[in-house]
DNA sequence: GAAGATAGGTGACAGTTGTTCACTGACTAC
DNA sequence: GTAGTCAGTGAACAACTGTCACCTATCTTC
């Protein structure tokens, strides 16, 4: 069936990959907007034609792309939320978890960073339909928190949209760092700052107006 | 001189704008690198040959887009920073003008949200040039502030990185929500709770670091 | 009002693009 | 072992791209 290996179904998946990661490869100085199919071929090693048997166009490229990339920021995001202990090491530990990840698949994030406000719109709403998915998780994860008491489930989505961003502008920021320097650390330290100051805001939110100062 | 009207710089300045306008109009479904010299000439009503009079490349025309929409952008972040009051009114008032900005010109607030992270370098470079310029003067701005005594230098930057961060997120927001329907108010809404939360840590913060709890 | 400057237009070029069609040859299933 | 499936190839197409040298018509300056 086509569950076993198959030396056809094999050699398939070697040429997709090969196509993925030669888009990933030029995606990182353009977006996928200016990125042209034979232009991807031509970098993967094989024909123009070839790749009508993978991908429609390149717009169907994209969204696998997507896939691919939110797979492995979901995994992420879950750990971050399984993530036991005070806050102060939940914090630490989310921006570490983003670090590792930027590390280890920076053309992934680079991609979902550019494309998710990109001018290929069914490929930009596919990352941000993703996005608010996560948010809408982490939302719920909120809520089972003690911190989360009283809050409306409309004030943990917006707390829960600020995290996300917050998440997504600290790949970015790792991205552009170089990959060597201290700027790497000081880019860690800010985003946990953020974190914190973010957290602080939380534990001494008012959630029923705005008129009920200390 | 060059200052006086001069029917022919008149000519001049009509058809320069009538490119940018016309790729302003084209960006909004598409991304600077995929913007074509040809495309952008058809679109403006002039022969592709007259572009290079005005601008040696898309790249270039890029970066007069990026001064023209900064330009906007600063009046807008100048205008938030001299609003006096209490928070409360400082921050909603952001809110609106911020609001007010994305109505007024959508096409180059979306060419600025795009482009900060698209695929053209030297234009990224100076969308991020600029609002690390902005972060700057905010930071500036929140040293003068009685609650920013005792914050360092740094942590004053983290903070008005997190708001400029903020800004430019709930302009995307404003972009994505439909012109008249309520989803703008909610839009609003959302960015404003998101600053009260922000501001409540503000209060709240412990500079010293990590270990310093109420 | 003549001479010069100059914004914009013409036509052409070599190169690239997406897409099509008929094809080859290795693998699979019977 | 043979017939069929199918991933990948090669050549060809019309359309498009950025760039060029040259031309035109209008404004500006003296």
């Amino acid at each position: 069936m086509s569950q076993t290996a198959g030396a056809r179904q094999l050699q398939r998946l070697k040429t997709r990959r090969a196509l993925l990661d030669a888009a990933l490869a030029l995606l990182e100085e353009q977006s996928l907007g200016s990125l042209g199919l034979r232009e991807v071929a031509r970098a993967a090693g094989v024909a123009p034609t070839a790749f009508y048997r993978h991908f429609r166009d390149i717009e169907d490229l994209g969204i696998a792309l997507v896939d691919e990339a939110l797979e492995n920021l979901h995994a992420t995001v879950r750990s971050t939320l399984a993530t036991s202990g005070d806050a102060e090491q939940r914090m630490s530990t989310a921006v570490e978890l983003m670090a590792a990840l930027v590390r280890a698949y920076p053309a992934h994030i680079r991609f979902i960073v550019r494309e998710r406000h990109g001018g290929v719109r069914r490929v930009r709403e596919a990352v941000t339909g993703q996005l608010d998915a996560f948010a809408r998780e982490v939302a719920e994860n909120l809520a089972l928190d003690p911190l989360g008491a009283g809050w409306s489930r409309d004030d943990l989505l917006m707390l829960a949209k600020l995290y996300v961003d917050h998440m997504v502008m600290t790949a970015s920021a790792f991205l552009a760092a170089a990959l060597e320097d201290n700027e790497w650390d000081a880019v860690s330290r800010t985003a946990l700052r953020q974190l914190r100051l973010i957290h602080a805001g939380r534990v001494h939110w008012t959630p029923a107006g705005p008129a009920a100062g200390a």
